[in-house]
DNA sequence: CGTCCATTTGAGGTGGATCAACCCTAGTGG
DNA sequence: CCACTAGGGTTGATCCACCTCAAATGGACG
């Protein structure tokens, strides 16, 4: 006990293989692999900012802090279909293989967490409970993309802006009302849609009295059981 | 060495954990997770029948031996999106979480292999080999869903059905030609669109020698850069 | 207060859906 | 062996939900 502060690094190795977190920041990135010792650092994106190209080696794990982020992929001609919205909390940039699938860019403003892919695999490969969280993250988002794809194939545009309000709703509503931080042409490019479908869908839903506006991206749900049925 | 016939376990054990095969059929599953000791069994679908229901718990995980296999979401109303289609070799069903997303039933009379899910996340827990190819197998289904979203969001009724003909071509051509599993409904439920948009895609095609029928399902590509750039 | 971009709204066009025959072809039974 | 049948596939005619093009309105910010 007397040489305790020289082992230090032999102790940690006794706690079961893991390493005990250096930093307080460590802990909050909690939410991609609970509290191994990984360093995070932060980061800033201005609004439209990209943050790494579609087929980009993935180097770099991020989680929002703050702000917003789309990942899209587009076509050759420009059509866009963007995949996901990241929003504060959420992780994004996780890929099992070498590259990025999908382009990230900031919405508005965006300041995120970030960890080296490498020393998540390197955590991966010691600890089994990191292995099983990035796989149910990945899972995650494949049960997003499944839900979606129903969506993109076969829900009409008002079926669509209904499971994109209860989505955003329940993801970003503060006390009853959501902030929307994409503009029309997001939702439209996320839905499969025009932003002007998106548009009239929206003011529909405002005359039914479902929704009201305070600022065309302040939106709050007066009735979301209406909504639901307007959900397929 | 002497009771080495006694030590059988004990041996098993010093092999880095791993348990050596029992059966060869337990090699013949090495798309699952490389050559663990998992016991495989071996059972057969008929025509149309359901293999598991949407939101069923996910007690197995299935390979396609013989047969095809499609996966899909339905609305309330009978909408159907069919979110994949299985071929012999490939590996559906694997979940992370409990329960399936998708339903799945057989296109025609299947045969398949499949191991408890159960021994597969033990395996998992043990070998992080294991779990980094289960990883893997749900980042690949993610990587195709991430396609598919593209297509069914921004891409036309020809650029569907070109890339369609292009998958298929690529997973189940042998000799240059392809005999397709699964009647129009099934593809334009996997395209979003109505069968007889499916098969006004294909007349069209074939009218421009791009593809050669014989029978409605046994289709030869004549032209695969052609058919490139009708894709997107 | 003016500029700029996002949003809304309107008018008209169209790609794919819908509705409806018709046509193959593989299987069945006489 | 061949007529009959049923299910899948093709093709045609029409419709309509959503897109496109255009203009007006609104809101945020210098």
């Amino acid at each position: 006990m007397l040489t305790q502060t020289l082992n230090t690094p032999a102790i940690n190795t006794q706690i079961g293989g893991k390493i005990a977190p250096a930093h307080p920041v460590t802990d909050q990135f909690g939410a991609i692999v609970g509290h191994v010792g990984l360093v995070a650092t932060e980061f800033s994106y201005g609004k439209d900012e990209e943050i790494y190209g579609e087929e980009e080696a993935a180097e770099y794990v991020y989680q929002v802090v703050t702000g917003a982020v789309r990942s899209y992929k587009l076509l050759s001609d420009g059509r866009r279909q963007i995949g996901a919205f990241h929003l504060p909390g959420d992780v994004f940039g996780l890929e099992s293989g070498p590259a990025h699938r999908l382009a990230a860019e900031a919405i508005i403003d965006t300041s995120v967490r970030l960890v080296k892919r490498a020393s998540l695999e390197k955590a991966a490969g010691t600890d089994v409970q990191v292995a099983r969280k990035l796989w149910a993250m990945t899972a995650g988002e494949l049960r997003h993309a499944e839900d979606h794809m129903l969506l993109l194939g076969r829900k009409t545009a008002m079926e669509r802006v209904a499971t994109f309000l209860l989505e955003m709703d329940r993801r970003l509503a503060v006390a009853g009302m959501m902030a929307l931080p994409m503009c029309r042409r997001d939702i439209g490019d996320y839905l499969g849609l025009t932003l002007e479908t998106v548009s009239r869908a929206l003011s529909q839903l405002h005359a039914q009295g479902i929704l009201g506006f305070s600022g065309a991206r302040q939106i709050v749900l007066r009735n979301r059981q209406r909504l639901h049925n307007l959900d397929a």
